[in-house]
DNA sequence: TGGAACAAAAAGTCAGACTTATATGTCACA
DNA sequence: TGTGACATATAAGTCTGACTTTTTGTTCCA
């Protein structure tokens, strides 16, 4: 996953952002440069380099004569791949499942409607391609093979829909499919309902029914919410 | 929008970064740091933090021995709400409305439909209060009023869904209702309908019904859409 | 009580020397 | 002629120390 070890300021910012995104600092905690740099014994200018990474991330920001402030959640770049990361790796885990998982809800559906549209002849292939080896591996506890086909399953759809800003979510949800398979549901093979669905949703893009790969695909992520008890009354 | 000089390095950005997103140096190209500051007349740590940021949105890449590489569009960070900024400031302004408006079309009424459940009465009586002030500033050529309004509403919507990554899409929706005021279509006043079924989702959310709520919402963001010839043929 | 001058604190900036990784070219050897 | 080991140059990475600037809080005088 990613560089981990992308320099001396990639280290500091491994534990400090881990640190602040888990709440150990609350929100309007000061923090000096000289001590961070002397706590973590690298130099000021590297410490530098990773408070102002912190404040693009609207992690922190960094004030004269003050320190460096860390910001009130609200304030965060909860978009950025790097705090998602971290989140999801820290006590705040179940919680920055849900508010993905409901992104998800919003999303996918719509973009598999655009994706009947606009994806290619290729795209439509690796998407049966991908159901197919989904339902391959949907019995016999073959998770991991099952995820690996589900993640790029989804992956293709959001590419496939032509808009940049869905495109970008592929590791987003790859993170919430992947987690979900890890460590919370699914102990045991996944619902045949769901593994169907996928492939109605791959022949409706497939056939260019956009308004059935939507629905279709609401139904999927309908079924996401509901695993996480995320359901209207 | 933001704060246009928090130290040299950002003052640095604020011209390479634009750049960067306009694609004045294409994927590939390769930059290095000395020269970049010699050419910014900054010193060496000063254009180092730079690149640091630039390395944390995802747009370059620093490696050992070859320089600050540029990284392709796929790779950028573009939920960023800074590389949205840029982006939308410069020659690819167009295109990043669109895929926005797209984005909006998915979230904004799943968040309607959230919100509707999850309001609390302030939030119902500032919706309200927007949808008003909408009506009021529909007429007469009164468009910042308006837009001041249509702003804070969407705002609402997007808090009150209780789902911090909608939440955070408020900024995104601000500027797309003001680049639609500022520079592309509504030259006369805002669309009667439009007003209407904003009223009439501020009614829905206080009275607690999700569904209406989203379809309504569904309506406004299609007309959006339409709005930029984004349709389904 | 209010305001202006002052002092201290912390980030910001700069310059220079040194270290490290690595792409690339060179040369010997098969 | 091809291949692998080795040398070298290059650009980022790191550290240090001195200096500047901004901001806050205090003090002192009107």
């Amino acid at each position: 996953m990613s560089t981990p070890g992308r320099g001396l300021h990639g280290r500091v910012l491994d534990t400090l952002g881990p640190a602040i995104t888990a709440g150990d600092y609350p929100a309007g905690s000061v923090l000096r440069t000289d001590e961070l740099a002397q706590r973590f014994e690298v130099s000021r200018s590297v410490m530098r380099e990773a408070v102002r990474v912190l404040e693009s991330m609207h992690l922190v920001e960094s004030r004269r004569r003050v320190g460096v402030t860390v910001l009130p959640e609200c304030e965060w770049n909860v978009y950025d791949p790097q705090v998602i990361r971290w989140r999801l790796a820290g006590s705040e885990r179940p919680r920055q499942l849900r508010s993905l998982t409901v992104l998800r809800s919003a999303v996918e559906p719509v973009a598999a409607g655009l994706a009947a549209r606009h994806a290619t002849s290729e795209q439509c292939a690796e998407l049966t391609e991908c159901a197919l080896g989904m339902v391959a591996n949907s019995r016999g506890h073959r998770l991991e093979e099952y995820l690996f086909h589900d993640v790029a399953f989804h992956r293709v759809i959001l590419t496939a829909s032509g808009n940049e800003m869905f495109a970008r979510l592929g590791g987003v949800v790859a993170e919430v499919l992947a987690g979900r398979t890890h460590h919370d549901v699914m102990f045991e093979d996944p619902d045949p309902a769901a593994v169907t669905l996928h492939v109605q949703v791959a022949e409706a893009v497939r056939a260019r029914d956009a308004e059935r790969a939507e629905r279709l695909t609401r139904e999927i992520t309908v079924g996401a919410l509901q695993e996480l008890d995320i359901l209207a009354p």
